[in-house]
DNA sequence: GAAAGTAGTTTCCAATTGGGAACTACCTTG
DNA sequence: CAAGGTAGTTCCCAATTGGAAACTACTTTC
């Protein structure tokens, strides 16, 4: 006699399985989240602010991450009649919804600090 | 003169950044929300109940993956003296406290689902 | 004694990821 | 006209990641 698994099998726990394969397939990569984070506090930021902001990253990977998250429609991108111009990048209405799963992994972030360092 | 970001240049949103870091490099790679998913449903869970449930993965990546988690102090194994031995992996204290950034992850990715899909 | 189930480890290989530096292109300021 | 700021792109390389398959090791069942 086979044991089962003591696993909840009901479709919701299928569907959640499956959301977070779909979640994680959009918010993959070393940079993803961080990118998020700083919008999310900085509103409308150019290219450069962004270079500045998000700590290490490179032209390179910033570029290729806005275009992922634009295509995705979390980001959006406007070219300003300014000279020289300039972009602004922006959350999305959409791209705002994922707010509260960055503030609990910020949260989960900063106590995970304290339990490791024991300061803030 | 230079025009400066608009960012929240604060130590609070300081933190927050370095939180998503410190965050990010203990649950980064393709399958640890995924682990860390089935271990919240599942309580206790074997070896081979693990390869079953999480979708797709292989005998070394769980196990690498497991290993990482539990140096970590996210999760505990347990070797069970049952023939043939068995081993339980479960949630530490401190791992279920990942339960609000993968619940709020799992909810984002349903309605991700649902606004490209439109079907739950 | 072979098969099958437990829980992994090891080896080898391929794909993906990510970084650095150089380069484009345009405009403004000194 | 050179320097510096805007916003990227391209190329090349190295490191990391991840997967398949084989293998260990021990036990129970057929």
């Amino acid at each position: 006699m086979k044991k089962k698994a003591i696993v909840n099998d009901t479709p919701v726990c299928q569907i959640r399985m499956r959301a977070i394969s779909d979640a994680m397939s959009i918010l993959s990569g070393k940079w993803k989240f961080h990118i998020l984070g700083t919008l999310i506090e900085g509103n409308k930021l150019g290219f450069m602010d962004l270079i500045r902001e998000v700590d290490g990253i490179g032209t390179k990977m910033l570029s290729k991450e806005l275009q992922d998250m634009e295509m995705n429609h979390l980001v959006d991108r406007t070219v300003m009649d300014t000279k020289p111009i300039t972009v602004q990048y922006s959350l999305t209405e959409y791209g705002k919804t994922l707010s509260p799963v960055i503030d609990e992994l910020a949260k989960w972030g900063v106590e995970y600090r304290q339990s490791v360092y024991g300061s803030k």
